[in-house]
DNA sequence: GTGTTATCTGAACAGCCGTTCATTTCAATC
DNA sequence: GATTGAAATGAACGGCTGTTCAGATAACAC
């Protein structure tokens, strides 16, 4: 993760002294002021002054903005994707579209930064970065397609349009990273439940 | 550089009365660099080019590059608002909920850089344009609360939160303009239907 | 102690940023 | 033809941009 050549000597890595720290909390700052400010309009030596470094030594981390802004995006969407093949399904479509709707919101609300980050900033990504980005993104969707797909086969749903019904649901589902607070009235698992009411009506279970 | 290929001519190539098409091509221009790229990482130079002028001549119309965004950004919302003002409601809570569907996804799909802008572009704004800003999105998000309440007390609707369906009913609607294109398979109308089938379904109609 | 090595500083680089302004250009008016 | 004035130019401004790099610093091994 943190950028170097193959690591061929186990012992080597204690020689600084904030190396081990200086790494994430760049990327935690980048993540933050990225989710906050936008990729564009953040510049390195904000990121610099956050983590406690001058910019230049942010360059032993990351090739450059661009490379930072991809790692970020990549680490998030193969985050989902790990999270959600160890997520314990439900029994059948039904079962399966519940356990993808209160994993979503969960997943989403646990890292707004990351979230935000993954859906605003994929224009701002080099087409190199982008393609592989974007192929993330695809599986990840494919993934509740998948499971309204069967739901439509079994005959426990009804959609006229699947492809559309997996749009429309996952654009619902991630909307709530755009109003949901923690102090609001509503905890995580009433908004989770209350998505899934609609979510279960909206494919006709 | 004017990108003539004489450069020893002094005379300026364009000039004259072209201030009544300067204006609205100098908006058109910034939303769709705005929406493309964002707007922090679109240069007054940029737009320039595109309008075919040089960046200074761009203030004649424009206080700074923070107003042009706040304009372009009001005058949509306002536009939305006064198009959803003369739009033909349907009868009753199911009809005005039809209506309001169908409307926002024809009306979102005409005009997807400036959507694109009003939800991601937020963050940019000066405080001082901020709150009118959000104020008119809000006034907005309150025209379907209003709809979806009235259902819910006629009975027609079934919706545990009529706040958060709320929510979620505009997020799962915008969330077309992030795949639809004119080429696709399915036409604007088709879509609305079947965007209109998920959510009457949603609302428990 | 010496030597090694990863880490960070601080200055520099070339270039672009939004914005201003004196000047130039030219259609419209007298 | 002369005058006017809106509209555009082109250069300039101070400041900030991402990135590089020689040199300082400090923790380790010996």
């Amino acid at each position: 993760m943190n950028g170097c050549s193959d690591n061929t000597d186990p012992m080597a890595r204690t020689s600084g002294s904030h190396s081990e720290i200086t790494g994430p909390r760049l990327r935690e700052a980048a993540q933050r002021l990225f989710a906050r400010h936008g990729y564009a309009a953040v510049t390195m030596r904000q990121i610099a002054a956050e983590v406690g470094v001058q910019a230049g030594a942010l360059y032993n981390y990351i090739p450059d903005k661009q490379g930072l802004l991809a790692d970020l995006m990549r680490a998030h969407l193969e985050d989902l994707l790990a999270a959600w093949a160890d997520e314990p399904r439900g029994e059948g479509p039904l079962g399966a579209l519940e356990a993808f709707t209160r994993f979503h919101i969960r997943f989403h609300l646990e890292r707004p930064d990351a979230v935000f980050i993954a859906y605003m900033e994929l224009r701002n990504l080099a087409p190199e970065n982008f393609a592989g980005i974007e192929a993330l993104r695809k599986r990840y969707e494919t993934e509740l397609e998948d499971i309204l797909r069967a739901g439509q086969a079994a005959g426990v749903f009804d959609l006229p349009d699947t492809k559309l019904a997996t749009l429309a649901v996952i654009a619902m589902l991630t909307g709530v990273t755009t109003w949901y607070r923690d102090a609001g009235r509503l905890s995580r698992e009433r908004v989770a439940g209350l998505y899934w009411d609609m979510v279960r009506k909206a494919v006709g279970a």
